[in-house]
DNA sequence: AGCACA
C-alpha cells in the first residue's frame, strides 16, 4: 500500500512535448534551453528561472516524438545534458504545454524588486543597499554579464521571510553623468509581513538591468555591512513601479535627486543642526577629502598601500600622512564628494590587515583641496605624472590605450575588470567583494582592494598612461613583511 | 535534483 503512493517522483512520467528540466545554472537563458533542445527538434516555447531557487527550466518541443527523442538520447547517453559545464535533469513535465505569463517581474525597466534573504535582512541598512547599487551599477553598465552559482541556501522552509524590495532606476540614457549617486535616483524601504522591503528606483532600464544582473544573487560583502550581522543574499526582478514618491528624507526611505528634500522629523537629531542621524549613525558634513586615522598599527603602513586600498573606489588625487596624537593620519582627496562618501562606507572600521591590524578610522576633512609641496614617502599628488614614469612608456602605446577605450567601457578602470568581462566562464570570483550566494564562498569575501570599482569620468582625462604603472595601479601588494596582503580588508 | 504564473 504504502509502496504505492508516490506521486511526485515516479521515474517513469507519461511522456508530454514538455520537459521537466532541473539543476540548471540560474543564469541560464531561454537561448541556451533552445540551443539544447534544437538537435531534437523544434523547440517552440522555454522558460527559465523556474522554481524557488530558478534552477529549473521547461523546453516545449513542436512534437511530442522529439521530446521523447531527446529523453531517450540522454536516457542512454554517456554525456549528460550540460548547460554551462553544469548537468541538468531532464524528465517529462507534468504539463502538456509550457504557460508564458510575463509578469512585470519579467518585464525590463527602471525599477528593480530586490529580496534580500537572510536572518538579519532588515538590519541592512538603507546606505548599504544604495552602496552596493551604486558601486555595481557604475561598475559594469551596460555588462550583464557573470557567471555565478545559482543561490542555494535558505530553502523555503528555512528562510524567515525577510524581505527586501528595492526599486531602482537606471540612467543609462546619461552615461556621461557617472556620478556615483546619478544611478540610484530613490530607495524606499518599508516592512510587510513577510518581512523587511525596500525600492530603489534608476533613471533607466538599462542601468536597472545592469544592476540586476550584477546583483542578483549575490551576497552582500561583509565590508558593507556591520559586524555580527549574518550573510544576507540579494534576490533581484524588476518591479512594475516607475517612479517612486519619497516625501522625506529618513532612514527609511532617500531621494538622491533632491538632496534638500526635508528631513523626517524623526531623523533629525536633538541639537537640530543638520545632520541626518541614520542607523544610528550621525552623517558629518562631507567632502571629498577623507581623514584616516590607523589604530593598532602593527605593520607599517605605506603611502602605496593607502593609495592603493583607497584607489578601489575610484581616482585617488592626493595623499598626505602625517603623525599625530602618536599615530599616524592620513588625508585621502578624491575628485569628488560622492566617491569619497562610497570609500567612506565601505572602509571606516575595516582593518587592512588580518587580526585586527591597521584599523581604519575615517572622518571627512574639512579640506577640499591638498596642498602637497613636495613628492615623497609620506605625500604625494597623483594628478601629477610622475616623469620617470612617463618616459618608461613608450608614447605608441599610450595612444593605443587612448585609442582601444571605447565608450562604452570608459567608466571603469583597471585591466583586470576589462580582460574578466571579456571571459564568459570569469569565475565565481567577486570583484568588489560581492560573492555568489555559495555558502561556502561567503565564509571569507577577499576584497580586491587593488581594483577601481568606481573611476568617475571625470578623472579620465587625468589618467596617463605612466599613471597606470604608479603603485597602487599595478595590483602587486607590498611585499610579504605581513600576514596577508593589504588587498584583502578585514 | 523533483514542476511555473506572487
Amino acid at each position: 500500500m504504502a509502496s504505492v503512493s508516490q506521486p511526485q517522483f515516479r521515474y517513469t512520467q507519461p511522456p508530454s512535448k514538455v520537459l521537466h528540466l532541473r539543476n540548471l545554472p540560474w543564469e541560464c537563458t531561454e537561448e541556451e534551453l533552445t540551443e539544447l533542445g534544437k538537435p531534437f527538434g523544434r523547440v517552440v516555447n522555454t522558460k527559465c528561472n523556474v522554481g524557488a531557487n530558478r534552477n529549473q527550466a521547461f523546453i516545449e518541443f513542436a512534437d511530442l516524438n522529439q521530446a521523447i527523442a531527446m529523453i531517450s538520447y540522454y536516457a542512454s547517453s554517456s554525456e549528460p545534458a550540460q548547460v554551462r559545464g553544469k548537468t541538468v535533469y531532464l524528465q517529462y513535465s507534468n504539463r502538456q504545454e509550457i504557460i508564458n505569463n510575463k509578469t512585470t517581474a519579467d518585464v525590463a525597466g527602471n525599477v528593480l524588486l530586490v529580496t534580500i534573504d537572510g536572518q538579519d535582512a532588515r538590519l541592512v541598512s538603507i546606505d548599504v543597499l544604495h552602496l552596493g547599487c551604486v558601486v555595481f551599477a557604475l561598475l559594469f553598465p551596460g555588462k550583464g554579464f557573470f557567471c555565478f552559482d545559482m543561490n542555494v541556501n535558505g530553502s523555503a522552509g528555512s528562510c524567515q521571510g525577510n524581505y527586501l524590495q528595492l526599486q531602482l532606476s537606471a540612467s543609462g540614457e546619461r552615461a556621461h553623468v557617472f556620478s556615483a549617486f546619478g544611478f540610484v535616483h530613490k530607495i524606499t524601504t518599508f516592512e510587510k509581513t513577510a518581512g523587511f522591503q525596500a525600492l530603489v528606483q534608476f533613471s533607466g532600464a538599462e542601468t536597472a538591468t545592469s544592476a540586476k544582473n550584477a546583483l542578483d544573487g549575490r551576497i552582500i560583502p561583509r565590508y558593507l555591512l556591520s559586524e555580527n550581522i549574518a550573510p544576507c543574499t540579494l534576490r533581484i526582478m524588476y518591479s512594475a513601479h516607475t517612479d517612486l514618491s519619497v516625501k522625506f528624507q529618513s532612514h527609511r526611505s532617500r531621494d538622491y535627486t533632491n538632496p534638500y528634500l526635508s528631513v523626517a522629523p524623526s531623523a533629525i537629531d536633538g541639537s537640530g543642526q543638520f545632520s541626518l542621524v541614520l542607523d544610528g549613525k550621525k552623517l558629518e558634513p562631507e567632502s571629498n577629502v577623507l581623514l584616516a586615522s590607523i589604530e593598532n598599527m602593527q605593520y607599517a603602513v605605506t603611502l602605496d598601500v593607502l593609495h592603493m586600498v583607497f584607489s578601489a573606489f575610484g581616482l585617488v588625487q592626493k595623499i598626505a600622512m602625517f603623525d599625530k596624537n602618536g599615530g599616524v593620519q592620513a588625508l585621502i582627496q578624491y575628485p569628488d564628494v560622492q566617491t569619497a562618501v562610497v570609500a567612506k562606507e565601505a572602509l571606516e572600521g575595516h582593518c587592512i590587515y588580518d587580526g585586527g591590524f591597521c584599523k581604519l578610522h575615517i572622518s571627512y576633512s574639512r579640506h577640499t583641496d591638498l596642498s602637497i609641496k613636495v613628492n615623497n614617502d609620506r605625500s604625494r599628488d597623483y594628478t601629477i605624472p610622475n616623469p620617470a614614469m612617463v618616459n618608461q612608456q613608450p608614447s605608441i602605446l599610450g595612444q593605443q590605450s587612448v585609442q582601444t577605450m571605447s565608450p562604452a567601457s570608459h567608466e571603469y578602470n583597471g585591466t583586470q575588470y576589462a580582460s574578466g568581462l571579456e571571459q564568459p566562464m570569469m569565475p565565481p570570483q567577486p570583484s568588489a567583494g560581492w560573492a555568489s550566494g555559495v555558502p561556502a564562498v561567503s565564509q571569507s569575501i577577499p576584497v580586491q582592494m587593488t581594483n577601481h570599482p568606481y573611476m568617475p569620468p571625470t578623472s579620465m582625462p587625468q589618467m596617463t598612461p605612466g599613471m597606470m604603472q604608479m603603485p597602487g595601479h599595478g595590483g602587486v601588494p607590498p611585499s610579504g613583511t605581513v600576514p596577508h596582503g593589504p588587498n584583502q580588508l578585514y
